[in-house]
DNA sequence: TAATTTTGGGTTATCGATAACCTAAACAAA
DNA sequence: TTTGTTTAGGTTATCGATAACCCAAAATTA
């Protein structure tokens, strides 16, 4: 079992033609008559030979490979986030290769620009932070870059997002519709745009109504823990919430955990509302009320902004905004008296209700030209 | 903002030196007078350079991409581990790209061979089903592999696994001695080597002291939807067991909600226990006694295969095998005459009772040699 | 038959970075 | 002055695949 490098040479050699009809032989280039061909595909065969991705790239081609960043894998939301992107990838041939987020900057553009450097064709960086260098560093880049779901600093990059704002307005409004005027909030991480989006919907959707009362936001940092802490804050309050709006589905478990462990029941005695409905949401007792983003088709809308620019059409400046959507299940409920009794058979039904709200993708290209 | 690549000949032009002076500089090898050295390091930072890693790879340097490959990226699991092998490669001045397994057999040798011809210094894999052509093309590949949790066909491939045999031994003789005869099974995916040891333990254990009883075996493919159907059958069965072990976590999250489902109570009425101690076992409501593999130390030990690879070092044949431990929770608990009131209280408890059976890492090197 | 086209396939140069080797200076020792 | 030794930096060739171009022989047409 040598260990040598088997190139396009060795096959020609193998094969008893030159190293290019190989090449035309395996890319359908050119013309090759039927003998030849076989010949060579029988020699690329017996030696199991594979095209060097790196000199196929270093010679302008492309490696059928797409990079993704995103800031970690662990998280259910940006898993599935970019399973859907490596399904989209992959219907369109592509390969996705899913990277981490380094916590070093420097490190990052270092490792953003290997990627772009010849490893990746694109990228589809999901950013939290809307760091500027960064962008300024990815927008330069000689390979396409598409933006998910960014709301910080200005950029010319093509991006798809969904809405994190209306979809949290939704189900505010739910939540005042069901009765509660008490309601609190916990925040997601500190530099998310996403996470700003939703304190800003609370903040203005409340403050509207004359309801806004800051001593019930408290910070959750989008985990379970932080869920939880923030929760038992919130319920040790002279007047607690009846309602509690988590900044991500995750945090929300962690806000029931704590609910539960004060002896308190959801949604009997508090309604809790997530946010990302990831996989989990729907299979716990009681089932997350939570807004969803349509992950599946931003995945497809980016997988094209990517076809686009590999196509040359115009991307720059092109934003794609999806609408988040309301999913009703069982952890929110109207305020009233409640009966113990009765709440216990709510919870442990699984039939989830799930109700909608859903519109039509906007998509806003050259949006933001008229700025410069 | 021109989209020209700026390659090292730009960068020596505006530094008025040569190529190699310019790469010399960048990667400190040969002798550089401190003068040269601000003047090339400005124009890099000037033009925004970034190496071109497919030009480095192709002459033979590393990328500093190290490849992984995971049969799903929305399994908590396989996040898991993909989680830790980042890091642990982080650790060693690595990128790890992670790439999800192809359905079609043909395009995924066709992927790794991508791959591993220059995109990636190594690769990670964790194979579920032992396909002994993909392993064989896998072993001749010029960049080293490691295996990850591989039980199937002989290779001489280096790999590093936890065992499952016996955490799920421990698991049944966990459930053996609160006093449960009636064991349910619900087995894992078809085809995965460990989902077969899983079941072989089982089965064994059982065998053993004559309680073995397939009708109680139900298949779970390792979802929650299987581990849900799989529950409700044995649910069904005139005399249903009284403690049900799944094949994986995910799927004794369905195995509960079938159990709730029907009006009873974990571990009341029926205990269970999962398999992986993904990061939700130990946060639901009652919390999951399970087994664990120890995914950081394996990881480690995959990134000390491949330095070691890198490095010349004989790793061919080398076998890294870690016990699993069973993590006692709150999902199991001993045979005998129920009190509803009493039960309540301590699944609405979040005190996890935790105990671990740990044993060292066994490392058996050139083990399979003398097969040969 | 001569001219032209088609077919099948080879030659050369190139992508960007770097290992191996070489060449001038500058300085020190003899 | 001559010889040796650093120091600083440049030349050349090469990794593997392929675009652009070229060239025979065979087939077709005038």
């Amino acid at each position: 079992m040598s260990n040598a490098t088997i190139t396009l040479a060795d096959v020609a050699r193998l094969a008893g033609v030159s190293k290019i009809t190989v090449s035309k032989t395996l890319n359908n280039t050119g013309r090759i008559s039927e003998g030849t061909r076989e010949r060579v595909l029988k020699a690329v065969a017996d030696l199991g030979y594979v095209v060097n991705s790196a000199a196929r790239s270093l010679r302008g081609g492309k490696t059928g490979v797409l990079g993704m960043v995103v800031p970690e894998l662990v998280s259910p939301y940006f898993a599935e986030v970019a399973r859907a992107a490596a399904d989209e990838a992959s219907q369109c041939g592509f390969d996705l290769g899913v990277f981490t987020t380094s916590r070093d900057v420097t490190r990052e553009r270092a490792r953003i620009g290997t990627l772009l450097g010849g490893l990746a064709d694109g990228l589809l960086v999901v950013v939290p932070s809307g760091n500027e260098k960064f962008l300024l560093s990815l927008e330069r880049s000689r390979a396409p870059v598409v933006l998910i779901n960014h709301f910080g600093a200005q950029t010319h990059l093509p991006m798809v997002r969904a809405d994190s704002y209306l979809g949290a307005k939704a189900a505010i409004e739910h939540l005042l519709s069901l009765g509660h005027q008490r309601i609190g909030f916990v925040t997601g991480a500190v530099g998310s745009s996403q996470a700003v989006e939703r304190l800003r919907s609370y903040r203005e959707v409340l403050a509207a109504r004359g309801l806004l009362d800051e001593s019930l936001i408290r910070p959750g940092n989008f985990t379970q823990r932080g869920g939880f802490d923030a929760a038992r804050e919130l319920l040790a309050l002279a007047l607690p919430p009846t309602a509690i709006f988590a900044a991500s589905d995750v945090t929300a478990f962690g806000v029931i955990d704590a609910i539960k462990d004060k002896g308190l029941r959801v949604p009997d005695d508090i309604s809790v509302v997530g946010f990302d409905d990831i996989p989990a949401a729907s299979q716990v007792h009681p089932a997350l009320t939570t807004v969803r983003h349509p992950v599946q088709a931003m995945a497809q809308a980016a997988m094209q902004l990517m076809l686009d620019a590999f196509a040359n059409k115009p991307v720059r400046d092109t934003v794609i905004e999806f609408p988040s959507e309301l999913v009703i299940r069982e952890s929110t409920k109207a305020l009233e008296i409640r009966d113990s009794t009765k709440a216990l058979e709510i919870r442990d039904s699984t039939k989830a209700l799930e109700i909608r709200d859903s519109t039509k993708a906007l998509e806003i290209r050259e949006s933001t030209k008229a700025i410069l």
